[in-house]
RNA sequence: GCACGGUUGUCAGAGCGGCUAUGAGCGGGGUUGCAGACCCUGAAACGGGAGUUCAAAUCUCUCACCGUGCUCCA
């Protein structure tokens, strides 16, 4: 069965297709790098990191490019308001980005590509486009002229030429004064006193942003590629200039094989943005929630629906994150010896219960992957593995001899880790699934009073005094322990 | 204004022509002194109107409402 996926230009699921057999060259718009990532980062490069493992797990190669845009207007606002050195400051936003991005269990691309190693190519591109009548140069830049190619406009977004808004009013850039038309685009800017310049024939100045990509992409995939993702708010102006750029520049049309864009992070029903004050960054919300609950949490919706972030909807995948995880624990637990005995074949009619458990789970996994063939529904895919991990438990909680016990054990760790491993990527590793958490200090310094108490409440118990016992559970409720009674005796835990 | 997307039970949210998911919540049961956790089980929805069809949540038209974009943005 082929993947399908939505195509933002064509505006419907395509089926997919490669250039070159097998293989898929990918590019996504990396992060412009002036400050830390946010929520909405870790939301578009997880949805290409399942995109990546999933084309991956289907047997394609893939090439995954994505850049860092380490100049522009904001990185020299930023490194300004500092202490000027903006190389300086792209450095460190590229460490922090590897390490938020790393501690969400996001695959690395092949390759992370800056902008400002590509102003010869961007310069090249330019000189290209103006020579081809597509962009004129100006007193303060060179800019692309939209006249010279109308019908590619608003292919993506269906912007209408003669609907955009008119009038560059509200720039916080002064460039673009010189445009012939406030639809043009800057493809080089001319130097501003106290910026970072580059030579060009054009005089010394910088790229501007939309360019950037062409020359990258280009560089690593020639005149047409497979796939260019990025966030939603791209469509335009960014990926329409693009278009105009690649298609006009290598006369291929189109450039781009599938554009894919993933949809944005609201915080309790607000559109998350600095101006209200609500902007999460990884780094704080991963002080909070263990990285692999806001996996789960991000990956739990389709990649191209807005995702509203709330404490509900954290603890959600909390619940739902530690009973895949006990499940997974459960399945290693349950390995004692190597599988050397076959499984009873799966169906579904059989009278014994593990045969009728494997042709379940088959169906499952079955599932799994149709969900993450029809445009990486991973929310379904999700659904699958919580499913297969409700049956995989009832088996363990059932009475399977210990042969059987054994063998579909190792089943189980198979499938989990096929799906929720590989693919959804979170799972931990084998070796940290069954290593013992490590004890909290502050559990240690009270576990001698806890366990007195509770060693109290156990003989209040088996004498009935069910008041006394109520009584030291509130107090220890008040010393922030939470007491949970179970078969083999109470066990407890930090509120 | 233009464009794109959406409206499904209490909530979140899949479904893309013939049984409807999944999770939370709620009801019943089990386990439990109780609570929690866990297990089993149940009830409950397709924005309004029209059309196509043997059959519509699903296709078409229409109305209403909501979101996003049109400016640097993942």
């Amino acid at each position: 069965m082929p993947i399908r996926m939505h195509d933002t230009l064509r505006r419907k699921k395509v089926d997919f297709s490669t250039i070159e057999a097998g293989k898929v060259s990918m590019y996504v718009c990396g992060v412009t790098v002036y400050d830390r990532c946010h929520l909405g980062h870790a939301r578009c490069y997880l949805s290409f990191d399942l995109i990546h493992r999933w084309l991956e797990q289907s047997g394609f190669d893939v090439h995954y490019v994505q850049n860092f845009t380490d100049i522009d207007d904001k990185i020299i606002h930023r490194a300004n308001e500092l202490d000027g050195d903006w190389k300086k400051l792209v450095d460190e936003n590229i460490e922090t980005y590897y390490e938020d991005m790393d501690a969400l269990n996001i695959l690395r691309a092949d390759d992370y590509p800056r902008c400002t190693d590509y102003v010869d190519d961007m310069i090249r591109i330019t000189a290209d486009l103006i020579e081809k009548g597509n962009a004129y140069v100006a007193d303060d830049g060179v800019y692309f002229s939209i006249e010279s190619a109308p019908e590619k406009y608003g292919m993506l977004t269906g912007q209408i030429l003669e609907n955009v808004r008119s009038g560059a009013g509200g720039r916080v850039d002064d460039t673009g004064k010189s445009k012939r038309d406030h639809k043009d685009f800057a493809l080089w800017k001319a130097a501003k006193p106290g910026e970072p310049t580059w030579d060009s024939p054009w005089g010394a100045g910088r790229p501007g942003w939309h360019i950037e990509c062409t020359a990258m992409s280009m560089d690593y995939f020639g005149a047409q590629f497979d796939i260019h993702g990025g966030g939603h708010d791209l469509r335009f102006p960014h990926h329409e200039a693009e278009i105009f750029q690649g298609e006009c520049h290598t006369g291929c049309s189109p450039v781009v094989h599938h554009w894919l864009h993933n949809g944005f992070v609201n915080l309790d029903g607000e559109k998350m943005s600095k101006s209200l004050g609500n902007f999460w960054t990884i780094n704080e919300i991963l002080k909070k929630v263990d990285a692999m609950v806001l996996r789960f949490a991000l990956i739990n919706a389709h990649y191209r629906s807005p995702i509203d972030m709330n404490d509900a909807l954290l603890n959600d995948a909390e619940r739902n994150y530690n009973r895949v995880l006990e499940c997974y624990v459960t399945s290693l637990k349950g390995c004692l010896a190597e599988n050397n005995v076959p499984l009873p074949v799966a169906d579904f009619a059989s009278t014994n219960p593990l045969s009728k458990s494997l042709a379940l789970l088959e169906k499952m996994g079955e599932g799994f992957a149709k969900a993450m063939d029809d445009d990486f529904n991973s929310r379904e895919a999700v659904a699958k593995v919580l499913g297969a991990v409700r049956e995989i438990m009832k088996m363990h909680n059932s009475d399977m001899d210990a042969v059987d016990s054994n063998a579909f054990s190792h089943y189980a760790i198979d499938w989990l880790e096929e799906t929720a491993g590989a693919v959804l990527g979170v799972l931990p590793t084998r070796e940290m699934a069954l290593a013992e958490p490590e004890e909290d200090p502050r559990k240690l310094e009270i576990a001698d009073e806890v366990d007195a108490l509770l060693l109290a409440r156990t003989q209040a118990r088996s004498d009935k005094d069910w008041a006394k016992a109520d009584e030291i559970r509130d107090a220890l409720h008040q010393m922030g322990v939470v007491v949970t009674d179970t078969a083999e005796g109470p066990t407890w835990d930090l509120a």
